[in-house]
DNA sequence: CGGTCCGTCTACCATTTGGTAAGTGCCGGT
DNA sequence: ACCGGCACTTACCAAATGGTAGACGGACCG
């Protein structure tokens, strides 16, 4: 399972065959297919599995923190930790994104609650203070998109000649966490 | 070729047949073939055109804006742009991206010039006290994750229930703008 | 010991894939 | 009028794809 989340991720649904997928677990095809009953079978099983382990930790780094900066601050450091052990989950996400519907439906609706939450902690914490006012629906997707981004574009990292290791992920994560802390910090007027 | 450009951002190029992209250009696939010798070259060329395009609009944006901010404003301006224009244009570099070499290779050379320019005009801003100091290696790849990210996964929007309008467009170029402020206009310290 | 359920395998299939070979029509040059 | 090259076609092909059918073997249970 975590075989096929990783060549999903990597070559992408359309570019995994069932026989190449079989052949890196060291069994046939048929007994992929015993188990899923059909590609599409998999493809869901593998985007439920990576959604999963996804709210898994996210839920976990943020469970217990008390509201506001520290939460966000709780939630991009286990981001960065997810993305820099396991890369292939932040691919997959992008695969899914890229499918669309109806292929995503059950992947978008397991993370709704997520997002769900998030939007709801970012609202409160506008609405008290805590957050600097504005959309929260864009700015968690600029969050988002500057967290996704950095780590799911090993091509983009070698353009710029860095590598990304754990010192290059840790400064990365600096900056994606200044430029929350630009966008939500209430005290910081960012526009000029 | 556009044609082609589209179904390789949409579908990926291992999920684009000759055969149905032949179709929806109403010839025939030998017709493809007779022009690009083989798959590869024709991904080689579709790279290659959306490369130039990038490049284009890039260039034509920011010759003649004169050094500093509002050089960084003309290219994030440009880039959204784009990338609201012609979106495909975003998801195959993203494609490029994921395909890694050697399929890559051109891509990234031809993109190579940009990204010097770049960052050359990044470390000259830094060390002139245009913009405050940082790795530009890194602050540029944070900016590429967020301009890109936000308009290249129309999931991620549909996840939050928002339209990639132009209004919506706006704003959030509005909010990746505060974003690069924040990590390079050197009067604000955005470290609490 | 016999049955039977479960996981896996071999064997096979229809369709699709990228690619080759061999024309066909057409246009410009001489 | 004729020839050569060009864009494009039809006709094929071998390999790979997702999927089906049925056999093998072992574990559990009576």
């Amino acid at each position: 399972m975590d075989a096929a989340i990783r060549a999903f991720a990597t070559h992408g649904v359309a570019g995994t065959s069932l026989d190449d997928l079989a052949r890196t677990l060291g069994v046939t095809k048929q007994t992929i297919l015993y188990h899923h009953g059909s590609k599409a079978g998999l493809v869901d099983a593998v985007f439920a599995r990576a959604a999963a382990d996804l709210i898994a930790v996210l839920d976990d780094a943020v469970v217990g923190e008390e509201l506001g900066w520290s939460r966000v601050d709780a939630a991009v450091r286990a981001a960065f930790a997810l993305a820099v052990r396991r890369p292939e989950l932040v691919s997959l996400l992008r695969e899914a994104s890229r499918l669309g519907p109806p292929a995503s439906d059950d992947a978008v609706a397991a993370l709704r609650p997520l997002v769900d939450r998030a939007l709801v902690a970012l609202t409160d914490g506008m609405a008290s203070g805590r957050f600097r006012r504005g959309d929260p629906r864009l700015v968690l997707v600029t969050a988002y998109a500057a967290v996704t981004g950095v780590v799911a574009e090993p091509e983009l990292l070698r353009v710029v000649e860095v590598e990304l290791d754990v010192r290059t992920a840790v400064r990365l994560r600096r900056i994606v966490l200044d430029v929350l802390a630009g966008l939500l910090r209430p005290e910081l007027s960012s526009q000029g």
